[in-house]
DNA sequence: CGGCTGATGTCAGTAACTGACATCACAGTA
DNA sequence: TACTGTGATGTCAGTTACTGACATCAGCCG
């Protein structure tokens, strides 16, 4: 199979079915060639670890969040562009391949620390992504960079709860929910005894 | 040195240096425990890997702040019991370690992905018990899973702004300042064209 | 003195990753 | 058609993080 077309989209469909049929750490990435019809040289040539090869679609969100943010209009706020950013990350994801298989891929990184310290990692990288692009918006410090935070805080947790279930409301909904929580958690005029 | 005492004070210590001196991933676990006048063997048996041994306090700082939003007044809301911990993670930083230790271990995170991945591992854990406290409070969701992540957000920004100079305003200092940011970049009443 | 316990040492093994170099399919090009 | 360069792949040897099994040693308790 050495020149058959698409080697790395078999190495990252192999990775998928052994991760799912054997768990993350009972696999290995001789076995992933393997099935593959490469070898492991060839693998570290298209992923750079073991880790990255379920994080290959990161790079082109990220690219399409900042995108977002870059193109929301100019009379957006800081946080409607932030939340464009993320509105458009759940559009792609609810589309381009579904809840179904991200419950999948979810339930894999779940299930090793290795695999959530990476997408913590992807994720911090979406926030700093966000943040400069507010910045280049005008937005000063340290509000873009807590935006950019916050923003992305937001896409992670209506994220978590859209894959928790097979049905229910869509992420951007449940993306739009979580916003209006934290406008009402973080509004001011709280009870004595709390701030300064 | 076999049985002289604080085996693992010494391999912390060792590391430490090492990592100073050649950048952690120049720095061999067998390095690190020759110095120690340990075996690397003994290395694991006190720090799961190679990079946990630069995160061994992040559990006692998790469990201050969990007990400091547990202990927060009860007339305290969500946000202000949630800014309770993290003001008490502030506060140890800085008395504990200070600003100068604070830095180096920082600039040796910052130079490999690896411990900047873990890292985000262990804030993530810090958050994820802030939520649950904020839960255990009487607060309900996606409301606490909110407040975790935004708090631990803050403590990081306010953090990250600390540690970026030697001198200038202390962690409590910027850790309101980012709070009082917050609460006007996310307030009701934006622009039109922002929200539905 | 002797046995128990916990910390450490020794050794062998697995698997992730890397560097150096060889090989092969293919595309141009003389 | 033969030649050549290029990019993807293979092969091989090596390093290092990490693990399991078992041996050893210091100190404590009876």
């Amino acid at each position: 199979m050495r020149w058959e077309p698409n080697a790395r989209g078999r190495l990252e469909r192999a990775a998928m079915e052994l991760y799912r049929e054997r768990g993350y750490d009972h696999t290995t990435v001789a076995q992933i060639a393997e099935r593959a019809g490469l070898t492991e040289r060839t693998f570290f040539r298209h992923f750079a670890d073991k880790r990255e090869i379920l994080f290959a679609g990161g790079a082109e969100l990220q690219r399409l969040v900042v995108a977002a943010v870059a193109s929301a209009p100019a009379s957006a706020s800081p946080l409607g562009a932030a939340v464009a950013g993320i509105e458009a990350a759940g559009t792609m994801l609810e589309e381009r391949r579904g809840r179904r298989f991200a419950r999948q891929r979810q339930r894999i990184i779940a299930a090793s620390p290795e695999l959530r310290e990476r997408e913590l990692h992807k994720l911090a990288a979406m926030a700093a992504g966000v943040s400069e692009a507010l910045r280049e918006r005008g937005a000063g410090e340290p509000g873009a960079s807590i935006l950019g935070e916050v923003a992305v805080a937001i896409f992670r947790i209506a994220f978590e709860r859209w894959v928790a279930e097979s049905s229910g409301p869509g992420l951007l909904e449940l993306m739009r929910e979580s916003l209006d929580e934290l406008q009402a958690l973080t509004a001011q005029g709280q009870p004595a005894g709390v701030r300064a």
